[in-house]
DNA sequence: CCTACCGATCGGTAGG
DNA sequence: CCTACCGATCGGTAGG
């Protein structure tokens, strides 16, 4: 239970494994791949963790919970609707900027969760959803979004660019997290047209 | 080798593994569970089907055939770059409604393939993009779009927003595909905002 | 399309 | 953190 200079033994663990996760699937993702990875046997893994899954559900809600303190900061923050939903997209930006390899995870593994994780996790993004959804309708109802578009049209388009960004993004390139936020944000309230 | 009515029985095969696949992803998805919803043995799969694996193929290089074809029309038919690209929006749409099921295995599993078809699926892909790319260029150039957007984000929010549809589109909403397609290439090219 | 079966690999445990 | 190992399950083949 030794803290060492940067990541306890099963901070490292979780990591490696988040890697290995990204890079071929959770299902075709097995222990002795990560035992490998760590330069361990496969079976000494579980003195640092109790399940492949355990791994899984860490990673998954510790970016939920991230994902959550944001959105929360955004609303306490005000605004109106346009500048709202534009701090709640760059705050996404920056929470999935911390951790890309977390973040493609909890993108594209979750379903792989066993119940009762499962029906939580999804709890969970409904809500976040949805009070990005709130946002859009208030910025509807109040004349600053277009009424003819579809909400749920709307509200998926916007996580379907946010959440894709982990798999392109690469963070040496020359564009930075906040300013890919902003740029997002732009797009998708002002469009692409001149 | 007879077609019956509809279907012939590798392509009834294909068609459940799609909705297998879609389910539980290609690598949690095992022939016994596919031979069980088909309710025949899992070795008399392979009286149809090579192995596992080409069903992939097939999903994979089928739907990837489809789109080849609709962007093609969409070139063909010229306009600007507004025009072009909502046309290449409308019609990538119109190829995913076709078939969700198979649309959604195309977007999240396409990584199982092994080589060479990797390798051979990652090029189409990355043609099929670039072509969409050049009509934002373009755009950008004749001071249609703004210039001020990152291309790659710009190209990459489009195909997120496309891709992630087969996820949360329900055919029996009331929206239908054109429709649809013409909604996201509304709010990707004008915006959310008024 | 079935029975019978194979070698490989899986997540995980016992016991140190 | 290791050795030794377990029962379950995997994709696939042989032979009919």
């Amino acid at each position: 239970m030794e803290a060492v200079g940067n990541l306890s033994r099963k901070e490292q663990v979780i990591r490696k494994a988040a890697e290995l996760f990204r890079e071929k699937g959770y299902a075709a993702s097995s222990m002795r791949d990560l035992a490998q990875m760590l330069g361990i046997e496969a079976a000494s893994l579980y003195s640092h963790i109790k399940s492949k899954e355990e791994i899984l559900q860490s990673l998954c809600f510790d970016m939920a919970s991230e994902f959550r303190k944001s959105l929360q900061e955004v609303e306490k923050q005000g605004g109106d609707a346009s500048q709202k939903l534009r701090n709640g997209i760059i705050g996404h930006i920056q929470v999935m900027a911390k951790d890309l390899i977390a973040s493609a995870v909890f993108m594209n593994e979750h379903r792989h969760l066993s119940q009762p994780y499962l029906r939580d996790f999804l709890l969970l993004r409904i809500n976040y959803i949805n009070r990005f959804k709130d946002i859009i309708e208030e910025g509807m109802e109040k004349g600053e979004f277009k009424k003819n578009i579809d909400k749920k049209l709307a509200v998926m388009t916007l996580f379907s660019s946010l959440n894709w960004m982990p798999q392109w993004y690469d963070p040496k390139s020359n564009i930075v997290p906040t300013e890919l936020g902003e740029q997002l944000a732009d797009m998708l309230v002002n469009g692409l047209k001149k």
